[in-house]
DNA sequence: GTAGGCACCCTTTTT
DNA sequence: GGGTGCCTAC
C-alpha cells in the first residue's frame, strides 16, 4: 500500500486519502488528475474499505473508461470486478437492460446514435407531412435532446407560442415513434434510467445501498440531467448515502454547445455541503512560460472557481509566433518547422498541429504530404458510422427487433431490389394506419409493391432462422453475404476499401466476444449477444483514434486535444473570426467558451509551443482577411519570441531566424493587401438601423465593391456593401 | 428507379 | 472548397 501513495505531493495524497465524504477536486491541466482519481479508487479497495462492488466510476468517455481500468488492474493483485465503470450513457444502458420491463422497453431495444436520430426525426415529419423548412430537422434534434437533457417529458414542456407548442407536438410524436419502434437515443438513455429510479424506489434504494462511493471524471463536462442522475443515486445528499467524489476543471469545460453545464459544480459544492474542495495546481507537464501564458490567458475569465497553475521545473522555452501571409504559407512554414525539429532528433509521434475546426485541416495535410510527412489526423468519420457498416449494423438490428423502423428503412432498398420512393410511401402510409411498424405492416400490402417487399421481409426471416444458432461473428459473416452487401461491395469499383472495412466489422465482432464475460446462460439465449454488440457499435463509435505513438505527426481539432500531452505543439489559425470564432464571440458566454479551449490548448504543450496565425485564409470558397486573435494579445509580450515576419511576396524559406520583439513588429505589421475598409476593421462592433448591433467578422473587395460581413447576432450573418449600407462604427 | 447535376450549407463532438 | 441532398433527365 505504501507503495500505491508514493510519490504523491500533499494535495493529491490528501485527496486519494480523503474520509468518505462528499469531495470537489479542482484538478488543473497536467495535475495528475486521472492518477488521484484511479489511486483514490486502488486505495480504496486495497485498504478494504470498500468492496469493488461498492464502487461506481464515470468517465466521459469509452476510451478513458478503458484506460482506467488498464491502470487499477496495473495497480491492484485482483482484478477490480464486480465494479461499475463506464460513461454515463454506458452505464445507463447496463441500466435499462438489466430491467428493461420495469423501464417500458423491449428487452432487445436498440440504441439510435445521432446520425440515426436524425433520419428518424426526418421520417417523422414525412409521415406527418411537415414542411421541413419551417422545422429544420437539426433544430427539432436540438430541441428534444435539449428537452431530455433539461428532464422534460413533452407535457412538462413550457409552450407559449404556436411554434413551440407545435414542437412539442412534433417531440410528443417523435417519443411514440421511438416507442413503437423498440428504439431508444442517446438522451433517452439517461432520462429513461433517471425515471428508472425515480420511480421505483425498492430499485433505488437497492442501488442507493450498493454503491457507497461514486467517483466522477470531467465533472465540468456534465450536463444537468446527468448531475440529477448522480444525485439520485447518492442518495440527494443525505446521511447514509454514497460518498460523491467529483473531479473537474472548470476551466477546461469546452462543451457547452452540446448541454455540459460547469454551474453543476458549484451547484454540488453548495447542495452536498462539500467541505472538501481540495486545488490541483502543480503542473507536471509544462515549462514555466508556457503555464505563465495560460494563467494569463484564463485570467481573462469572470466567474472562475479560481486556480493558479505553478511548476518547479523553470520558464523553459519562450513561446514562438509566426504570421504569415495566407493559410497556405502558414501550413508550409509549419511544415519545414517541424521538417527542422524531427532534423534535431524529435519524435514525429510528440508533435501535435491543433486548429480550432476541421476544415483547417486540409491545408495543413497538403502541406504534410507534399513533404512526405507521415501524419495522422484525428476525428473525422469514425468507423461504426461508415456507410457499409452501418448498412450492415441495420440488417442485424433488424434481425434482433424487426421492428426497427430506421434500420428497416435504411436497408429496405439496399442493394438495390427496385423499392422505390413510392413503395415505401405507400407502406409508411399503410403503416400509420395500422399503427404497425414497417416490418409488421408489409403483409397487409398487395399489388406490386406488396410482393418486392414480402421478398425483402421473407430475405430477413431466413437470416434471422439461418442466423439463430451461430456464434456472433459468424453470424456476422452470414448476414454479410446473405443480405448481398459482400456481392454489391465486390462489383462497385471503389468497393475494396469498404470490404476491409466489413471484414473489420467481422473482427470488432469476434473481439467483442472475445471481451465479453457474457455467461453461458445469455450466449445460450439466440441473439442476446447480437443485441449487446449493437449497443456496443451504438455507444463506442470505435476508436480508430488510431495506434498511439505511431511516428506520425498528429493533426486534430483542440477539443480532441484535450486530456493529451505532446512534447511540441503547434497552434494554428491564431485569428478573430476563426478562433475565438466568430459565431461566439458576440456573447460573453460563448467568447469565455472559446477563452478555455485556447487555455486548453496551450496546456497540451510539454516543452515547445509554436502559436501561428495568416492574414489571408480561404474560407468557405472565399478568401478573408482576419486580424490576429485577441488571445495572442492576452498573453504578456514577454513570453513571446516572434519569428520572422512577412516580407511582401515572401517565399516560404523563413525557417529558424530572429526573434522580434511583438511590439516593434506590430508597429509596421499592416499589410498592403487588406482592403481598404473605411476606417473600419475586422473585429469591430457596428450597428445598422434596421439588423441592430453587429461585429465585422469579414471583409472582401475594394472600392465599390468593398462589403464586409457582419455578425448581426439574432439577426444573422449578412454581407453588406460599404458604398451602401450605413454602418456605424460603436 | 437511378445517375448525374446543381443549389446550399457550412463550429467545436461524445454518447 | 467540398460534401450533402434534392431535382431533373434518362
Amino acid at each position: 500500500m505504501s507503495n500505491l501513495l508514493a510519490n504523491l505531493n500533499n494535495e493529491q495524497m490528501q485527496a486519494v486519502t480523503l474520509p468518505p465524504q462528499h469531495a470537489l477536486i479542482l484538478a488543473g491541466a497536467g495535475s495528475g488528475k486521472t492518477r488521484v482519481l484511479t489511486t483514490r479508487i486502488a486505495w480504496l479497495i486495497q485498504t478494504g474499505q470498500v468492496d469493488p462492488s461498492g464502487l461506481l466510476a464515470v468517465t466521459f468517455t469509452n476510451k478513458a473508461a478503458k484506460e482506467m481500468l488498464a491502470r487499477l488492474s496495473a495497480m491492484l493483485p485482483v482484478s477490480p470486478r464486480g465494479m461499475w465503470i463506464g460513461t454515463f450513457h454506458g452505464l445507463c444502458n447496463r441500466l435499462l437492460r438489466a430491467h428493461y420491463r420495469d423501464a417500458g422497453l423491449p428487452q432487445l431495444f436498440q440504441i439510435l446514435d445521432s446520425g440515426d436520430q436524425l433520419a428518424a426525426i426526418k421520417r417523422l415529419l414525412k409521415t406527418l407531412n411537415i414542411d421541413d423548412e419551417k422545422y429544420p430537422p437539426r433544430d427539432l434534434q436540438h430541441f428534444i435532446n435539449g428537452q431530455k437533457e433539461a428532464g422534460n417529458r413533452p407535457a412538462a414542456v413550457e409552450a407559449w407560442d404556436d411554434h413551440t407548442r407545435q414542437r412539442v407536438m412534433l417531440y410528443t410524436e417523435y417519443e411514440a415513434q421511438c416507442q413503437r419502434e423498440g428504439v431508444v437515443d442517446f438522451a433517452e438513455l439517461l432520462l429513461r434510467s433517471y425515471e428508472l429510479l425515480e420511480r421505483h424506489e425498492p430499485l433505488r434504494r437497492h442501488y442507493q445501498r450498493r454503491f457507497r462511493h461514486i467517483l466522477v471524471d470531467e465533472f465540468q463536462d456534465t450536463n444537468r440531467l446527468q448531475y440529477r442522475w448522480l444525485k439520485l443515486l447518492a442518495d440527494d445528499g443525505r446521511e447514509g448515502g454514497a460518498a460523491l467524489f467529483c473531479v473537474g476543471d472548470d476551466d477546461q469545460s469546452i462543451y457547452r454547445f452540446r448541454g455540459a453545464e460547469v454551474g453543476n459544480m458549484r451547484d454540488f459544492e453548495r447542495e452536498f455541503r462539500v467541505a472538501n474542495v481540495i486545488r490541483l495546481e502543480q503542473n507536471y507537464r509544462s515549462g514555466g512560460n508556457i503555464l505563465d501564458a495560460a494563467n494569463a490567458i484564463i485570467r481573462y475569465n469572470a466567474n472562475r472557481l479560481g486556480k493558479n497553475l505553478w511548476t518547479d521545473q523553470g520558464a523553459g522555452e519562450p513561446i514562438r509566433v509566426f504570421e504569415a501571409f495566407s493559410d497556405g504559407d502558414e501550413a508550409r512554414w509549419i511544415v519545414e518547422e517541424i521538417q527542422s525539429l524531427v532534423r534535431d532528433g524529435a519524435s514525429r509521434g510528440e508533435i501535435a498541429l491543433l486548429y480550432r475546426s476541421n476544415a483547417q485541416s486540409r491545408v495543413l495535410e497538403h502541406q504534410l504530404f507534399s513533404a512526405g510527412i507521415p501524419y495522422r489526423v484525428y476525428g473525422g468519420l469514425r468507423f461504426f458510422e461508415r456507410q457499409e457498416i452501418k448498412h450492415a449494423l441495420a440488417y442485424l438490428r433488424l434481425i434482433a427487433n424487426p421492428d426497427d423502423d430506421t434500420a428497416f428503412a435504411r436497408v429496405v432498398n439496399f442493394p438495390a431490389r427496385g423499392i422505390g420512393a413510392r413503395s415505401l410511401e405507400s407502406l409508411q402510409d399503410a403503416a400509420r394506419t395500422f399503427n404497425t411498424s414497417l416490418y409488421a405492416t408489409v403483409p397487409h400490402l398487395s399489388g406490386k409493391p406488396g410482393t418486392v417487399l414480402a421478398q425483402f421481409v421473407r430475405l430477413v426471416e431466413t437470416l434471422r432462422t439461418e442466423t439463430a444458432p451461430l456464434p456472433l461473428p459468424e453470424l456476422v459473416d452470414h448476414v454479410l453475404h446473405g443480405a448481398g452487401l459482400r456481392d454489391h461491395y465486390l462489383a462497385e469499383k471503389e468497393g475494396r476499401e469498404r470490404l476491409e472495412n466489413l471484414d473489420e466489422l467481422l473482427n470488432a465482432a469476434a473481439n467483442f466476444v472475445a471481451e465479453s464475460d457474457a455467461d453461458a446462460e445469455t450466449l445460450k439465449q439466440p441473439h442476446a449477444l447480437l443485441a449487446d454488440f449493437l449497443a456496443h457499435a451504438s455507444l463506442e463509435a470505435g476508436d480508430h483514434q488510431a495506434e498511439q505513438g505511431a511516428e506520425a505527426v498528429q493533426l486534430m481539432t483542440v477539443h480532441s486535444a484535450k486530456g493529451l500531452e505532446f512534447n511540441a505543439v503547434f497552434l494554428s489559425g491564431l485569428e478573430e473570426g476563426l478562433f475565438p470564432h466568430e459565431n461566439s464571440i458576440l456573447e460573453t458566454e460563448g467568447l469565455e467558451e472559446e477563452r478555455r479551449l485556447m487555455y486548453v490548448a496551450v496546456t497540451r504543450a510539454r516543452e515547445r509551443l509554436y502559436i501561428t496565425c495568416a492574414q489571408s485564409r480561404m474560407l468557405h470558397g472565399q478568401t478573408r482577411y482576419h486580424p490576429r486573435s485577441r488571445f495572442l494579445e492576452e498573453i504578456p509580450a514577454g513570453l513571446l519570441k516572434w519569428l520572422a515576419p512577412p516580407k511582401p511576396r515572401a517565399s516560404a524559406s523563413t525557417s529558424g531566424s530572429a526573434g522580434y520583439s511583438s511590439s516593434s513588429y506590430r508597429a509596421n505589421a499592416a499589410p498592403a493587401s487588406r482592403p481598404e475598409l473605411g476606417g473600419l476593421r475586422i473585429g469591430q462592433g457596428v450597428s445598422h438601423a434596421r439588423f441592430g448591433q453587429g461585429v465585422i467578422v469579414a471583409a472582401e473587395g475594394s472600392g465599390s465593391d468593398a462589403r464586409v460581413q457582419v455578425n448581426f447576432g439574432p439577426a444573422g450573418i449578412k454581407w453588406l456593401l460599404l458604398g451602401v449600407a450605413k454602418l456605424d462604427p460603436i
